[in-house]
DNA sequence: TAATATATTTAGATTAGTCTAAAAAAATAT
DNA sequence: ATATTTTTTTAGACTAATCTAAATATATTA
């Protein structure tokens, strides 16, 4: 049996350890789930105990097998029901994590299976981020960063690194979207901003924006 | 503010008032909840301070009008949900309260209208029940009880009383559903038991089962 | 290497929700 | 009207999850 908590600890600790591909710190566990380093230890224990995490005091903790498990099931029912929210019920993509961060804990194998299968088996999510199989692995793909791109490169928008709502909404104002065609018309060697056009219409990005994006590189 | 356990417990008496027509009690409320008598007792007075019931030591519960909002909205989603289940990712009747029960505790204003809206402003759940609108307000209908009908009545099921896995189940397997048409054949007068026909075949229900089923008399 | 800074753990409390056992109130029966 | 039964509340304790403040371990820097 593992709670509704201690789901989140072990979603959050995936995502560290992937990231920092280290051992996850509890300080950097408990800025993730926003609370005192001192109830991160405490929460280390408990999922210690419970044989979620392989946890030595000062060094760390890492997923065992079964706490990645249930991690990446986590992540994928979260994208899968993203999907279900953006694809079905018409809602932005700006509009949906929080939602998931609920629906994710949903308890029911078929539930997810035919939730999976009713959306037509998705192999990304609304920002582009791989939903990981009923194993937990990930579709993997080439991406790069849109301010790699140079003068007259041409790209596909394939997703965001950043899932911020203020920025996603940033995004839709430009029409920048999943699938958007881009080109890049000039780079400023100064600030690195970028003159693009999107479908068409010419718009200016920062480089704070262009290292956000994801793309697909195009011809 | 109110917790998952909250909305659980106001939708209890809920239930409870709107069964019995007066005060839920402490030992209904537990038994309904499957807790201890003094566990509701705790949870009362935490509910009367919030301002979701009306309660008097030992004199019984009601809803108030803001306890009665969260417990309506409760139902509401649940048998949303359910609808969703069934009519979207073909679950069966039998299979989608225990889901249900977890969804409903989803917190989204605009997902439940959206839901709603993609179903089809639905007015009736899987099982027949009246699907309440956002103001709380329920679609009434006349219903009359299998049991009561004659021989050679015509009528077609609209719903059950018995919401148990295994009765509908035991319905499935007779081929009993919503919208079903059924034809007395006879009634068995020292056991209540009835022969019907159901969509063109021939069974036998005992009086436990047609006390338990909801139809509209037809012609 | 010793001093300082940072990261982590412990100590001790708090809140929500739960329990069992015992006490008290209300309802029912004699 | 009293006794008995049933219902409800209180008392006291437990767990999960959290907090702040203090202590300790580790890492960094001089
Ligand atoms: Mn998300
Ligand atoms: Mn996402
Ligand atoms: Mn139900
Ligand atoms: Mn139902």
């Amino acid at each position: 049996m593992v709670t509704h908590t201690e789901e989140n600890y072990l979603k959050a600790i995936y995502k560290i350890s992937e990231k920092d591909k280290k051992p996850a710190g509890t300080n950097a566990i408990a800025k993730e789930m926003d609370t005192s380093a001192a109830s991160v230890t405490d929460m280390l224990k408990r999922l210690s105990e419970k044989g979620f995490i392989k946890y030595q005091k000062y060094k760390g903790v890492n997923l065992s097998s079964k706490g990645s498990k249930i991690a990446t099931n986590l992540i994928r029912k979260h994208r899968l029901w993203e999907s279900f929210l953006v694809d079905k019920l018409d809602f932005t993509w700006d509009a949906v994590h929080d939602i998931a961060e609920q629906m994710e804990h949903i308890k029911s194998e078929v539930l997810v299976q035919k939730l999976d299968e009713y959306l037509g088996f998705p192999k990304f999510d609304p920002h582009g981020d791989p939903i990981p199989n009923a194993d937990g692995k990930f579709t993997l793909r080439v991406q790069i960063l849109l301010s790699l791109l140079r003068k007259n490169d041409k790209a596909v928008i394939i997703g965001v690194k950043e899932h911020d709502d203020d920025f996603l909404r940033f995004l839709n104002s430009k029409n920048l979207q999943l699938g958007s065609k881009v080109i890049i018309i000039e780079k400023n060697d100064y600030d690195k901003s970028m003159t693009v056009t999107v479908e068409g219409v010419q718009v200016m990005l920062s480089e704070k924006i262009t290292k956000q994006i994801y793309v697909k590189k195009h011809e």
